[in-house]
DNA sequence: TATGAATGAGTTTTCATTCAT
DNA sequence: AATGAATGAAAACTCATTCAT
């Protein structure tokens, strides 16, 4: 080996990457993204094989970024609600904060090019989420739902407060609450 | 007139549509669409001058199709939480029914080749839902929002329950059951 | 026969072709000429079997509306400059009058699909011309050319000047005058 | 560089494009231009970003083409009658050697996919020519006209012997000098 | 390892012509 | 005779991928 993968050149395709699928989609030219990554065409096959890699790297990517901001922090003492709370600010926060990789995210989610492989990797970060609350289960706090549903509930729910916060962003306090108060009403018991 | 525009034609492209956007998303070509509808790819552009307008129509067809199905035999006697569970069943029948269209939609809904024109007329499906509802407000059985969040609500949880069924078909009662009950405590005031 | 061939017809055709074909070329689509003629895509082939016969149609028509406006109250008495003076201001008079039929036939005088029978019935024109000039020849007025110079001559001087004129409208006087000019001294002996 | 833009297919490109457009007119297609070329139908977008592209380029390669061969060993010192007969010759025998080219210059002159800007440099061609002619305007040999109409009498007038010449190229000789009369008589004083 | 020219299959769209009405 | 829907073969252009440098 004279030189190894360059770590830097590698993250820089899959910020590019983001920001491409987050504005035109997953049909975002591999062209585009090296272009906008700094390299040159031919150098994106060097870190990523095809295409189809870079995109579920690129997912895998996202999820993991978006998980170390939301684990970040987290209030293991609080009670179940106080710590639902948390991560629910914290996802809706991250996504503030990245608008393109959480649009990038939604356009990968619907995406066929996206492997079961991938996607089940992916789901992970919510599973984790998921037994952070297992406490909050046993004690009758939050509702027993079908496996995965609390999960794709976050998702989803924090999907679409974020798409109100990215059109009127100033009002990122009142939709992050009232999308909380939706939420919490979603997976608690009366 | 020497010919009249086929309905039966239009329809079946948009048929075809539905299918080839589900499986394949936006970028499913004109010339799968214009074949797996029986028709020459030139004959597509008789119907709709460009593949934008197709994509657009299509949105449009597919809300409207579903509003049909979800207002059907809407119990206006009932009290709310009745007519929410009505229109929460609808809902899921018809994804369930249609998973094509379903999953065509949701391709859609991420796609920028859908106008904002057409997504506020889109939009009008789940706003009539809404106006539904109204006593709801004023009884404070619901809980108050920001405009469209309630819509909103209902489109990303039946969304995500249909998910599960296409997954485990057989357990299409179950996930109906559970996600209604996610989707009631989202928008009732306790 | 249950109705003839409208004559009226067939010269909406005519004209809407050569107005076509100035702004685009002869690629102008057959649907666009059919349209401006306000009559049916069908009906054009009626008319003519196919677009080349149009387009060939369509040249021996401009060369005879021409020849028709050129030949009008020609000075057989005059000398010959005078006729020669005469039939120059004609050509350019009805150039500035009619600057589509006139870059209709530059753009037909280019393509191929104007056949070599087309071109040889066209040139009878200007042929037309020169005869009405053998006098000139006679006397050693004009220059004795090959045959044919004489006429093309004409065409391309009279082309040239009325491109000027198209640009500057105002100055047709000026344009015309030193046109003429050199198109004297270019068929004349010294 | 991974491999330089090759100057050798460039040309071969343009004089693919000049023989396609002399044959078939500007509607001649990228593929054929290409295929004649000897390179793959992407590669042409290679050097040309769009079809308009290498139509003007092809323009502007053919005006400077003829310029080097019309300008080559100009007699500066010669009469200006001299001077002149040499620039006829020179551009006649560029016209007969390069047919094509010549064919080509014209149907580009006539489409509008040349733009203003590409006729404006390929103007001063011939505005060169003309200011090797200045003398001539002061001496009072030449006849004095509006401006570019001396140029566009040498294009108009050689282009118009040169078709001649196509017919019956073993007349070269009897109208290259036939065609000088033509054109010192339209730009001289009597 | 990094580059970017080269490729050809695939994309949307146009169009002359045909033919059912 | 008149219509305009239907057709499918181009057209210009894009793009993931390869490979010579």
């Amino acid at each position: 080996m004279a030189r190894p993968l360059s770590e830097e050149k590698r993250n820089a395709i899959l910020a590019s990457a983001a920001d491409a699928v987050a504005s035109l989609g997953v049909s975002a030219s591999t062209a585009k993204i090296a272009k906008d990554a700094g390299i040159a065409e031919g150098t994106l096959f060097v870190y990523f094989p095809t295409k189809d890699d870079l995109i579920n790297e690129l997912y895998l990517a996202l999820k993991a970024d978006m998980k170390a901001a939301v684990a970040t922090g987290y209030p293991e003492t609080a009670n179940v609600k106080e710590r639902c709370e948390h991560l629910w600010n914290r996802s809706i926060d991250w996504g503030a904060r990245n608008p393109a990789k959480r649009k990038a995210m939604r356009q990968l989610s619907v995406s066929d090019k996206v492997t079961a492989a991938s996607r089940k990797a992916g789901m992970a970060v919510f599973q984790d989420i998921q037994s952070m609350l297992d406490e909050g289960f046993a004690s009758g706090i939050l509702r027993r739902q079908p496996q995965g549903m609390l999960a794709a509930t976050t998702d989803v729910l924090t999907d679409m407060t974020l798409e109100f916060i990215y059109r009127e962003p100033d009002k990122l306090e009142i939709y992050r609450r009232s999308g909380f108060e939706a939420y919490w009403g979603a997976i608690s018991n009366k």
